[in-house]
DNA sequence: TGTACATCAGTGAACGCGCGTTCACTGATGTAC
DNA sequence: TGTACATCAGTGAACGCGCGTTCACTGATGTAC
């Protein structure tokens, strides 16, 4: 898994700095094109990124800080996703509505890195130190989306909190078990994220 | 991460097929054990199950074929673990119920196992070879618990394959996210699983 | 404007390590006679 | 019952490889005078 793009031009003095965005971006890549089978080796990124494995140096500490790195660029990627996806309509019930699908589609084309983002906790010991859920501002945007709805009458929720985590944990399932199950008889297009949406943010 | 519980009594004549389950138990545990942050080599296996490396070879062709074998376990284990918790219960609704605990309790209790039953199709490309969908029955168990309660009269669903789906992908997400972002105030005990499988199945 | 020089972006060789896999082997155990 | 022998379960050494990381380095580029 090997993208030369013919040879390297060096950056110009002052602007190594662009480097590190060229890494994220190879690492990004990489994790999206392995499927997460073979392991990221920082050798294999710096190969993706047409340069030298000791460059990365330069940039991060270590694998685990470059990433750390995607991981961070990842979550504001799909914050802006959702940002976007809402943009200029003012009906809650169709903004809640883009929001879902918007999720769920940011999770589907980009499968590996949405991984990722919660790869991160699982199995650390419980009660030692773990890393912040990036993924919480989605979460928090899907909230806001509910109680909007609900302060125009257009939800029936009594708990927007719980709805809202039942309707994360149902978006975060259909990512999931898609990606992972890519065969199983699939409703066309985004009708079950409609219907997940519906029944959890109790709509209609 | 290496157990060690002191020298291997080597299986006696004709009882060698023994070491092949230890290797599938060791290489789960392994698999559980690192939580899927590093990769789970060949060696560690055997170390984990007390032998050498290439002992491994009289009963696996390589590390995939040990890795199906776990996957191929980890599903009939899940399937049991289905089949036991609405055991000697005559009522759909309580059955479907408990068969939805289990599922989600089954993934909260080897969440890395689980995970692995679904990683093995991510990024094969699309079209070509997958391998099979190991947890289909439990989507099958799902979607006849749901046929029962409409049987009886107990649920309001039009499209039980639709619903099941939604419950499938909604447990599914309840496993992957709480192992995922365990800091999250989750609602307590099975409190959220009730309510997905409640609205999702249109029950009530 | 010209030039010496410091700085910066990145390279190339080298290290020790754990990996998957192979190969010849060992020694206990059951079996044939 | 005794013993020679075949079989079986597993070992230990060795291989080539890619890995993460270090180190001294190179050569282009901007800057001070």
């Amino acid at each position: 898994v090997e993208t030369t793009e013919g040879p390297r031009t060096r950056n110009r003095r002052g602007e190594g700095a662009r480097l590190r965005e060229e890494i994220i971006r190879a690492a990004a890549r990489l994790i999206e094109e392995t499927g997460g089978q073979e392991p990221v080796t920082l050798r294999a990124i710096a190969r993706t990124a047409g340069i030298t494995a000791p460059s990365i140096y330069s940039h991060f500490t270590d694998l685990g800080d470059v990433l750390e790195a995607v991981v961070t660029s990842t979550s504001q990627l799909l914050a802006t996703h959702l940002e976007q996806a809402v943009a200029g309509d003012p009906d809650p019930v169709a903004r809640l509505h883009a929001a879902c699908r918007a999720y769920a589609r940011f999770g589907l084309e980009h499968p590996q890195q949405y991984r990722v983002l919660f790869a991160r906790n699982a199995r650390v010991p419980p009660g030692r130190p773990r890393k912040p859920i990036t993924a919480m501002p989605a979460f928090a945007f899907l909230l806001g989306a509910i109680q909007a709805c609900v302060e125009a009458g257009r939800s029936r929720s009594t708990d927007p909190v719980e709805d809202a985590t039942a309707l994360w944990v149902a978006l975060h399932g259909y990512v999931g078990l898609q990606t992972g199950a890519p065969d199983f008889p699939w409703p066309p297009d985004d009708h079950l994220i409609d219907t997940l949406t519906d029944r959890l943010a109790r709509l209609e």
